[in-house]
DNA sequence: CTTTTCACAGTCGCGCGGATGGGA
DNA sequence: TCCCATCCGCGCGACTGTGAAAAG
């Protein structure tokens, strides 16, 4: 639906804060001022916080640029020895700019949230501790930092945006640059010191607290692990993988904006060289251009939000400046820069106007894996290889394409790039739950035996012969689980960025074989992406026990002994942890999947293992599914099987989250 | 040498129109 | 027989990464 349809005469208004200098804040990093603080918690006293250990985030930053890693590395120093992808050139980094993706996995935060512990977190989708993320602050030219407020103040006038917006998207986008100017650079999160208010006040009618998901957060760690590209031209391109989150805890009857922004992540260039990204000079901070994209659908009613996957697969990133007067919007971005897109929630009113009057109706999110560095090229072929694996539109570049299908079943052990994206971009645990209706739209139109195929990948997973993420996948965490991000506040308390996650994988097994799919109630941008598949296998009734398809698979399996470089490793520690902890603390009755035990110990030795070839094989061309390009592949698939496991898994949580959502 | 741009071929989603089936 | 709903196939446009050429 397209904004100008949906407000005639309506306005979409950016956050008040957006346009608020913030004068509090610093020109340098000050904990004091921005900080957030991320604790690690344990699921079961996830509200209490206890014993946080603490990630600072400067800037009350949701920003998670390189220099979160700070933070990452402080939590844990990669004990397991393993390197991170040589796409992060963490090893030119400064010591302190390392990232580590483990960790984001591995350390859970959640940011306790003052005013309430959440309906949620009581809820069969119940909030766990998310993988520590931190902010970072990074100083602009003119020596402003990142601050966390967004500095379009400079640019707008107090009432700009809301004039401005009135007419509609197309205004919005190109009525004002959101660019920074000078000065203006790296926007930090704009909780802490921020105009910005974030976090409604508890109490208040309105004032419900959010929480997000990153719905295809383990596709989007599997990119990160290499520093994810996202490609830039002049005719926009898409991102993959897209933003798409699911929202909880809005009020039901009350209307909100829902945009995503992209903000530079840290104040440097970057180039790819020796097969890593290393730093190259600064960052330009003149870029001019629109860093917002309006979700379509905005303004809605909170009930609308929360009743589906709020993608954003039609956002487009490009690199020309004066892009944006055409019909979409994209959002101008500048090649070899990173940056991390932000969610943004504001309540309106039901004309889409910002209520001026209260400013705790912003909230902001910010998952710091969905960092990425814009290029007009790949660089890390590892990257390419990802992308063509996950991405529907690259199949045609995808090597066994067609002995994938073609093969007869037993020769169909090859890791299938076409089965990850389901369970990813559009299947992840809780979208199952909440959208049913996907199997019937989308997998209908693919091959019977594809879906099959996309089937019996999952399974292999669930048996232990296979990579340890693999193990992972299965156990149902990577690709089920579903990561909140609780608003960044700005009140007076230090903003806490609030990252957990909901390990439920009941979600997907709320997806018993023979379920009825829903209507869409409104179309989706995702449609195309084959996720689907796997779902649709399960809901053609595979009856098959999961047993019995592990043995089909992991005994041909080729690419099973090879320790790959997991894309999953970190999610899958993670849920591997969390489900620990959530069996403790479930309040479902199915509680945690039994099976979830045993997915920690495995990751480790992925991570390990794979560090050494993606060093040698940056820039390399993808290979056959022998070599070290491939080694994405089986990864893709575990989190596919995941996915589709999740359906596959009876769990009574995840019924009860669906019903949450879908309820009348 | 690095980065950007362009044309290319393959795939996918969507919309349209025709065919089919059921009910009035 | 007519009307309506559903299904199916086709074509178009959109989207993808590739690879070479152009630009800086």
């Amino acid at each position: 639906m397209q904004l100008e349809s949906i407000l005639p005469s309506a306005s979409i208004n950016l956050p008040k804060s957006f346009y608020n200098l913030s004068s509090s804040e610093s020109t340098t990093n000050s904990p004091a001022s921005t900080q957030i603080e991320f604790q690690d918690v344990d699921r079961t006293d996830s509200e209490q916080s206890n014993g946080p250990k603490k990630y600072l985030s400067s800037g009350g930053n949701a920003m998670m640029g390189e220099g979160e890693s700070d933070t990452f590395s402080g939590s844990k120093s990669a004990p397991d020895g393993r390197k991170g992808s040589p796409g992060t050139g963490e090893d030119d980094l400064s010591s302190g700019r390392r990232y580590n993706i483990d960790e984001l996995g591995t350390d859970r935060y959640f940011i306790s949230s003052p005013t309430q512990p959440g309906s949620d977190v009581a809820n069969p989708c119940s909030l766990f501790p998310y993988g520590g993320q931190t902010g970072t602050v990074y100083s602009g030219s003119n020596g402003s930092r990142y601050s966390t407020s967004l500095h379009y103040g400079s640019v707008l006038p107090p009432t700009g945006f809301s004039s401005a917006v009135c007419a509609g998207r197309s205004q919005f986008t190109t009525g004002y640059q959101f660019g920074q100017g000078p000065g203006c650079l790296y926007p930090s999160y704009p909780g802490a010191g921020a105009g910005l208010s974030s976090m409604p006040l508890p109490g208040t009618p309105t004032g419900t607290r959010a929480q997000v998901y990153l719905c295809n957060r383990p596709l989007w760690l599997k990119f990160h692990r290499h520093q994810t590209e996202m490609i830039i031209t002049k005719q926009g391109r898409r991102m993959f993988p897209f933003l798409s989150f699911n929202i909880t805890g809005l009020n039901l009857t009350a209307h909100y904006n829902v945009f995503v922004e992209i903000v530079l992540a840290d104040p440097n260039h970057w180039r790819f060289q020796g097969g890593k990204w290393v730093t190259c000079g600064k960052a330009d901070n003149n870029m001019q251009g629109n860093k917002v994209y309006v979700h379509p659908e905005s303004p809605n009613t909170g009930a609308h939000w929360m009743r589906q996957e709020i993608s954003f697969g039609k956002l487009k990133l490009t690199n020309n400046k004066g892009a944006n007067n055409n019909n979409t919007q994209m959002i101008v971005l500048q090649s070899l820069h990173k940056y991390q897109p932000r969610l943004h929630i504001v309540e309106v009113t039901e004309d889409g106007v910002e209520d001026m009057s209260n400013e705790a109706k912003t909230q902001t999110f910010t998952f710091p894996e969905n960092q990425f560095i814009a290029v007009t090229a790949y660089q890390n072929t590892d990257i390419t290889q990802l992308k063509i694996d996950h991405n529907p539109f690259a199949k045609g570049f995808r090597d066994n394409y067609d002995s994938m299908y073609t093969a007869p079943e037993s020769d169909r052990l090859t890791p299938s790039p076409t089965d990850s994206p389901r369970s990813h971009q559009i299947v992840p645990g809780a979208r199952y739950a909440m959208q049913p209706f996907f199997q019937d739209q989308f997998v209908n139109n693919l091959p019977q035996n594809h879906r099959f195929y996309a089937s019996e990948r999952a399974v292999p997973q669930t048996n232990g012969l296979l990579s340890p993420q693999n193990e992972d996948a299965t156990a149902g965490s990577a690709g089920a689980q579903r990561w909140f991000v609780s608003p960044v506040q700005q009140t007076g308390a230090p903003t806490k960025l609030d990252l957990s996650y909901e390990s439920d994988y009941s979600a997907s097994g709320l997806l018993p074989y023979g379920i009825k799919p829903l209507p869409l109630q409104t179309p989706h941008a995702l449609g195309y992406y084959p996720d689907s598949a796997a779902f649709a296998s399960m809901a053609a009734g595979w009856s098959s026990s999961r047993s019995s398809y592990q043995r089909k698979v992991t005994t041909g399996l080729p690419w099973s002994p090879r320790p790959s470089p997991p894309a999953f490793a970190d999610d899958q520690i993670t849920a591997g942890k969390d489900k620990l902890a959530e069996e403790g603390q479930s309040t479902g009755p199915a509680g945690g999947a039994a099976s979830w035990v045993d997915t920690p110990h495995a990751l480790k030795s992925v991570d390990s293992g794979d560090s050494g070839v993606y060093s040698m094989v940056c820039k390399r061309r993808r290979l056959s599914p022998g070599g070290s390009s491939t080694d994405a592949s089986p990864t893709i698939k575990c989190e596919d099987l995941s996915s589709s496991e999740e359906y596959n898994k009876d769990n009574p949580k995840g019924m009860g989250y669906y019903a949450f959502y879908t309820g009348p």
